[in-house]
DNA sequence: CCGGAAAACAAACGTATGTTCGTTTAGCCG
DNA sequence: CGGCTAAACGAACATACGTTTGTTTTCCGG
C-alpha cells in the first residue's frame, strides 16, 4: 500500500512536531520511541522519515525553534519597553514568565533534554542559551549601575532569577486557580524584590544568628575560583 | 568463570549506587544502559542483579533514599534553629542550598527524573516532595502571620523559592569562583528579599507602566479556577 | 575443615529501537 | 493527460537492552 489521499506533508509535518513535543515532555526524549510517536500521528514509523532526518536530528530542531523564538520574544519585548534600566529588566522578566506560560512543554524540554543534544548539537543551543542570560546579566548591572538595583553579583542573580521564573513551567497547568496574569504578576514581585537591595539581613552574620547548625559547618569549606560556570 | 577475589557485596552496591548516580546525572535514567553501568563498576551486567532488583527499583531506591535525607536534614536544621518565625524559614532555606549544593547530582535526578518512575513507584516520592514543600509552605505562611513577611500567595511563593534555590545543582560546580557560603548567603538575600514585602511595586499597574507590550495582551486571558497544581 | 550462601562470570533470551528500502498511491505542474 | 515528486505503507535489518540462568569461585561461620 501506499500514500494516503488527504496527505499533506506541511500538516504531518507539524503533527508530528506538535506529538514530539507532548511525548517528550510527558517522558524524556530517551524514553520516548518512533513508534509511539507515529503512531499519535497516525503514520507509519517509517514515514516520519520523510520530514526528520533522525531521532536525535527532531529533538535539535525543537530545541532550536524553542530559542529562537524566545530570543525574538524577548527582543520585541525590550524594543517595546522604555530604554530605561528597570523598565528593561521588567520586560524582560515578564515576557520571559509570559512565553514559559504560554510554551511550558517546549521550555521543560529545552531546559531538561540538553543531556540527550549530542556535543555538535549541543553547542549551537547552548550559546544561545548564553545569550539570553547574558542579556539579563547585563540588564542587572545597567540596574546597578543606576543605583536601582542592589545585587553582589549579577551572574548569581541571574541564574537565580532565571531559575525561579523557569520553575512555572513545572507546574503551571492552564485553567489553575491562578491566571497569566497573576503569575506574572506575583513572580515579577518576588523577583524584583530580591534584587532591589530592600533585603532582611547582610550575609553570613545574619544568618549565623539564625541559629542553624549546616551553616557552621559551611565555614571550613574552602572558598573556590574565578568563575561560576 | 565465577566469584572474584577480594569481591564484597556492601562495596559493590556502594559502587553500583555511586556510579548510577553519576551516569543518571549525566545522561539520564532512560538513557543510561545496565552494561555501561555495570562497566563502570568494573562487574558484568547480569551481576548488577545481585544488588538490584531491576532498573527501574534502582531508580526508585536513589530517589526514596534522596528524599529521606533531605527531609532529615530539614528537620535537623529545623530543630536547631530558634522556633521562631524568620529563623526557622532561614534554617530552612540555607539548608536547602548547602543541601543541594553537596548533593547537586542526586538532587537533579531527584527533580528531573519523576518522569522514569512508574506510577506506583512515583506516589511515595510524589508524597515526600509534597511533605517538604508543604513545610516551606508552612513557614512563609507563619512568617506572614507574625507580620514578617509578605506573600501574597504562600504557595506560589514557595515554589518560587524552591525553584530559585534549587537551580543552584544546575550549575554549580564545586572550585568554582564562589564557595558554598557565597552562594547560600546570596540565595538566600534574594529569596529573603523576595518575601520580606519590599517589593518596588505593587502588582499589574507597574507592569503595565513599563510598557512590556506582551504584558497588553495577557490581559485578555480569562483568569482560571481555584489551585495551582 | 566443610558446607552453604554470596558474588561474580558468561552466555543466552525475548523484546525493543532507530533506520533503511522497495513499493504503491496521491498530488501537482507543465 | 502524463510524468515526476512527495508521502505514505509494509517489511526487514542490524543493533541494543533489561533480564534470566547455569556455572564457578570466594567468603564466612559453625
Amino acid at each position: 500500500m501506499a500514500r494516503i489521499t488527504g496527505s499533506n506533508g506541511g500538516r504531518t509535518a507539524e503533527a508530528i512536531r506538535r506529538a514530539a513535543i507532548r511525548l517528550i515532555h510527558r517522558q524524556g526524549f530517551a524514553a520516548m520511541n518512533l513508534r509511539e510517536l507515529a503512531a499519535e500521528v497516525g503514520i507509519q514509523p517509517g514515514s516520519l522519515y520523510n520530514h526528520i532526518e533522525t531521532k536525535q536530528g527532531l529533538l535539535f530542531e525543537l530545541m532550536r525553534e524553542h530559542m529562537q523564538d524566545l530570543l525574538s520574544a524577548m527582543e520585541a519585548a525590550l524594543a517595546a519597553a522604555p530604554d530605561e534600566p528597570m523598565a528593561q529588566l521588567r520586560a524582560f522578566l515578564a515576557q520571559h514568565v509570559l512565553y514559559h506560560l504560554e510554551r511550558k512543554q517546549e521550555v521543560y524540554i529545552a531546559n531538561f533534554e540538553l543531556r540527550a543534544l549530542e556535543p555538535a548539537n549541543a553547542e549551537p543551543i547552548l550559546a544561545m542559551r548564553r545569550e539570553y542570560e547574558d542579556r539579563l546579566i547585563g540588564l542587572l548591572e545597567a540596574g546597578a549601575r543606576a543605583g536601582e538595583l542592589q545585587v553582589a553579583d549579577a551572574r548569581i542573580a541571574a541564574y537565580a532569577l532565571l531559575a525561579m521564573l523557569t520553575g512555572v513551567c513545572t507546574w503551571y497547568r492552564p485553567g489553575g486557580r491562578l491566571g497569566p496574569e497573576e503569575i506574572v504578576a506575583q513572580h515579577l514581585e518576588l523577583a524584583l524584590s530580591g534584587v532591589s537591595g530592600a533585603g532582611l539581613g547582610q550575609r553570613a552574620p545574619d544568618i549565623s544568628a539564625g541559629g542553624s547548625a549546616p551553616i557552621e559547618r559551611m565555614r571550613s569549606i574552602p572558598a573556590g575560583g574565578r568563575t561560576p560556570g
